[in-house]
DNA sequence: AATGAATGAGTGTTCATTCAT
DNA sequence: TATGAATGAACACTCATTCAT
């Protein structure tokens, strides 16, 4: 958890034991993976965004198909944490509304896992291994979802969701908060929950 | 002036004055996008699959960005006069139903079309040449919902059949038809139209 | 030798019967020889320069190895003609250093000439058929100065004229006049003429 | 730690543990500019002169104008080298002399030198980087030749070396020595040094 | 356990040259 | 006579991956 052992000088070099260098590796993938797209990561990127040498990436991971792989797995982990976590003090359907809503409107700091997740929707796309990750993924959002509603309005909504992000990620003007709103108001139904 | 006089055989050799050859390259390149997405396009591949000699792609196109950019606009001209073309005819909102059911669902012959549109928006996240035509998409798309719910609902349907389709371009196995129609049906409203 | 039957419109298109395009590509030839340099000079960069389409390049020469030895000749043609221009009204010993030391100094103005006879002199290194042309040329030069000095003298002027040139060409401030002028009045000797 | 147990047979293969191999890249890339000139210089050709894979070059040179700039520099260090060796030994003025006309006539074995040299001038015209080169190797010539000779002197005889070696290299038959030898003389000036 | 050196395949792109028109 | 289209070779450069240390 400490840091002890490096001489706190250089940055780099001298680096013995450092178990964390697998996940700053990975974090480093996810990274590049955003400003870069999944098709144009390679080993040198990654290896310059976590700052260590090339060959230590190409050592804890056996190749960049697998580092890929890991690096996604990762992202899904973190994002269903933090979507469960969105919808743990949701009570009224009226807090319920405005968590969706902040999910689809959420500015810049949800920009990057938006990225990630269609990039990663893309590449499963191809990938029968990614495939299994947006599988469980979509499940996991959907259960989260069901909780609040019945399971075909949790299906409907997750797509719903979905697209909105996409748009909102694409336009140059954000959409209104209103509409937005309107469009999941309708989508949870008349009196669900 | 007519193209008897050629071998017609291996493909190749002796294709001179060849007119359409620009766009069988731009055909080409969007198999291409499909098969390989569009972070793994090259000039090669597009060659081989439009059958031409490699610098016959980089005669008639200056970069390759030059190309897939032109590719994609290509695409959604294509693609805007189909969907155009699936509501000409329809006027009971049963039959318009019927029609947005069939986009979502509407097996592998949807499949490229729908695997393109996905590739354009995730390459338009990073290219704002791109984005040009994403917005032109969006905004034509929605004219056309428009015709038969207001603007609104246009702009929500939207989304959804957005979010509908890669989920059921993701899903092992398709989604049974009455959600996907239920959820067009919610997302229409009461009595729109 | 008029230019009367063009359109006198677009700048290109319908430029039929021009007698002047062959001197017109030379001359942009000797451009590029300038700014690219010989080994970079390409038929497209020509005739581009020239404003001419690119088969008028090919269709006038033969091959690139024929278009640089043409331009290059006519380069040898103007050089030495101008060279001997600046001797005409020479009288004086002191106007004749005069003139040497303005060859050595001159400004901008000289620059691109000084540039393509470097280039000349590099290229007739590895071409037998440009070393022709160099050798011509001293021939001419030697003779011109020879009317001034004797030849020995000629010979060890020419040297150090060229010497002072491909210094003052890459110097980033320029040699003070009177040293130039020193090492010229020494080259040309104590009573010489 | 010695070379024993490589086959030392067919030149390649199995060279691991190479550390001349930076070096004799650039030996090998002042081989090419010497035969084929700065502008025609390919990584292919220097990889195959230096008898090492095509990746080799690439992996120790970042661009190939670095690896032009800094084969050019050692040229520079070396050719510094040998022409303060020249003179250490330098006592009278008449071996100067003598010094200094074997510098301009000396052969075959001196072209190789002299060619390079002229690749560097031309070359700097157009890039600062080598411009820094010439500037130095001009400031280090002129410095030793000052030992023998004022500073001024040393200045006309360095453009007079230069001059005389550009046309020594272009010659057909050489220059008689009494003419080379007449012409350093009377730079050198009456009684100096 | 970790890494710098190494390499061969593959990329986008430029180009001299050819040729049908 | 003149030119736009076409093509195959070559280029600089990037990279995943391997391997000796």
């Amino acid at each position: 958890m400490n840091e002890v052992d490096l001489p706190a000088g250089e940055g780099r070099r001298i680096r013995r034991h450092d178990p964390e260098r697998r996940t700053r590796i990975l974090d480093a993938a996810l990274d590049v993976l955003v400003t870069d797209g999944a098709a144009n990561m390679t080993h040198r990127k990654v290896a310059a965004r976590a700052d260590v040498p090339l060959g230590s990436v190409t050592y804890h991971f056996s190749s960049l198909a697998e580092l890929q792989t890991q690096a996604f797995a990762r992202y899904v982990e973190q994002r269903t944490a933090e979507f469960e976590g969105l919808f743990t003090e949701v009570e009224t359907r009226e807090h319920l509304v405005k968590v969706l809503v902040d999910l689809v409107q959420g500015g810049p700091s949800r920009r990057r896992s938006a990225v990630l997740g269609f990039e990663l929707h893309l590449a499963a796309l191809r990938d029968p291994a990614l495939r299994a990750l947006t599988q469980k993924w979509t499940r996991d959002s959907r259960a989260v979802l069901a909780r609040f509603a019945g399971p075909d309005t949790a299906g409907r909504l997750d797509a719903l969701l979905e697209g909105l992000i996409m748009h909102a990620l694409l336009a140059t003007e954000p959409e209104p908060r209103a509409a937005t709103r309107a469009a999941i108001v309708q989508a949870l139904g008349p009196i669900t929950g």
